[in-house]
DNA sequence: ATGAAAGCGCTAACAA
DNA sequence: TTGTTAGCGCTTTCAT
């Protein structure tokens, strides 16, 4: 490969060959039109000695059309959103896509300049988790031209494709599976109930204590947490304060389920901190089952929810749109599983599962 | 907005307002090229209502670069690199750049993938973290024509910017903490030496050693890991592994320098698994400083590597450059810090720093 | 099987 | 201040 200062164009290479452009591009670009063997070979060897590289930017124009898919989350940090993100990457690339990662630092202002960034791009499609209410997010979708899936987040009388977490049921299971421990006065601790995610899982541990005829009054814990860059250390910190938030009722509850994994270790350390053993002294249940659930002590009962076959899953889906406009609309709902660690203490000797 | 079909060109606009396309790209590219107040509203706003976007290609293509700046990793699902690549990627932001992140998946052949599709890309500047042997790097770095800068990874003889982690006196940094809390039979305990970083610790390590006239032989443990996707949980294993190889010598150590946290905690977890307890019977000492060190029990004593900081700083150097194509060359060395925790104990009641 | 030429959308040099 | 026009590199009709 030779070192050229300038960038060499098909031009180029015709000028060297002596053919047309036309004859060029058909060969580089792959074109199953028909060439002779003879200057097939010809070309392609003279591009390798020139060290030509195709300007994506003159295919795109021609083509109206880039093979990029745009992927936008709220957090690359969070091992969740990694996790996920990883597998679409890689689906995408298999099956011949570029992915193109947003990080939207859960920030709704920032997000829509991405989403306007994709489409300045002319994206082939975009896979969105979206931190943006409802409306804001409802009206910018209707001037998207582009195949687009929504995950983790969708809304009311949305009608394209999606594939959503049932944080109801992760939240109900988690509950449920206190009770079914023997616990009966279960908190529920969380950040603000700012995101439709975490109001969908505070109705499920609601209904959970419901269906056990178990009351919910005063049993939840809201701490409205400071800013900090970082993702774990703020959710780390977050638990922490819930902890204290904890420590400072007149008696310690039977169990918590908390909405994410980071905030319950938050929650744990803080409490071992000042004396109380979980799961001795209290239960606690994580949630999305990231790898560091297994690190702790105790290793973290928690509900898994399926994050690699998510991001692959959502990139096939929004490839089939792409590739066929006419597909029938899917929308998912994934299934959230308990995990059973050390977190959770059997008050009975027998649980029903 | 309005919800055309089509997508929405200068000329399009051009013709409802009756100017030439030359006005429209003069107002709509911002360029400060004199047009008439009265228009350029008019302009902007016919722009606005029609639901313009332009056409990125058309203006890479007549500009011929881009304003993106790719940056290569190794993993995005490592926490430490995750953490780097968020904070390069702000600072692209905050100076008018957008990111294009690839993950290389620590694989040589993905990495030279991603190194042609940013060349063909056109972009302004590229941050490469490399997986890549030496050689094939060097061969490979002779044919980039556009702003590069290196680090995690560099090559003796390398003539460009690059910022590099000094892995030797991190490694000695911990060796000598432990060995001045009273250790003396310290054991290195890694994956396979197959990397220049990893090397360059054990070196560190043996330095340190030499430096206190310890002896180095036989303390050392390397264990070939199994392919797992998964990278926390992969070295999470190989942590356990390296416990279990521990414990097959005829005598415990005192301490064990690792080669990240992730190993480390596993180390660990599995030595209390078997009844040992860290730090009372053995000390280890990780490297990386992830969040996870304070959620884990004991909390990790570690090196810290400044991932945030490297992040930010290079995308600031790579984009000095590439406004600057003559600004002198930087090669820094990033410093590694020791943070004391809980899992290296103190032999003697004073500890000399 | 090969070539000539149009044109994708945009910017900028040149004209007016 | 505004308009005209020539390409940027590529693909693809339409001729040959």
């Amino acid at each position: 490969m030779a070192k050229n200062r300038k960038k060499v164009t098909i031009s180029d290479i015709a000028k060297i060959a002596g053919v047309s452009i036309a004859t060029v591009s058909r060969v580089l670009s792959r074109s199953d039109y028909p060439v002779s063997e003879e200057l097939k070979r010809k070309i392609i060897d003279i591009a390798n000695q020139v060290g030509y590289k195709p300007n994506i930017f003159g295919q795109m124009l021609r083509k109206g059309r880039s093979c990029e898919i745009g992927i936008i989350v709220p957090s690359i940090t969070n091992p969740f959103y990694s996790q996920l993100l990883s597998a679409a990457e890689q689906q995408c690339l298999s099956q011949g896509y570029v992915p193109f990662i947003c990080n939207s630092m859960s920030n709704q202002q920032l997000e829509l300049n991405q989403l306007s960034m994709l489409e300045e791009r002319s994206v082939a499609g975009i896979i969105l988790s979206s931190v943006s209410s409802d409306e804001v997010l409802m009206e910018r979708l209707k001037g998207v031209q582009m195949p687009l899936i929504l995950f983790d987040q969708s809304f009311d009388g949305y009608k394209g494709d999606c594939i959503q977490f049932d944080f109801f049921k992760g939240a109900y299971l988690a509950t449920e599976y206190l009770i079914q421990c023997g616990h009966r006065d279960i908190v529920f601790a969380s950040g603000e109930l700012d995101r439709r995610s975490r109001c969908l899982m505070y109705e499920g541990y609601k209904q959970a204590l419901k269906d056990s005829n178990l009351s919910v009054s005063k049993r939840k814990i809201i701490y409205t947490s400071t800013e900090e860059e970082n993702f774990e250390k703020k959710d780390y910190y977050l638990g922490q304060e819930l902890g204290k938030l904890l420590l400072q009722k007149e008696y310690l509850p039977d169990a918590v389920v908390t909405i994410n994994d980071i905030i319950a270790i938050g929650l744990i350390n803080y409490l071992k901190h000042e004396g109380i053993q979980v799961p001795h002294d209290l239960s606690v249940m994580g949630f999305d089952d990231i790898a560091t659930c297994e690190m702790v002590t105790p290793p973290l009962s928690t509900i898994h929810q399926p994050a690699v076959e998510t991001g692959s899953l959502a990139a096939k889906v929004l490839i089939n749109r792409i590739e066929d406009m006419n597909h029938k609309t899917v929308q998912i709902m994934m299934q959230p599983s308990l995990v059973e660690r050390d977190s959770v203490r059997k008050v009975h000797k027998k649980v029903r599962r």
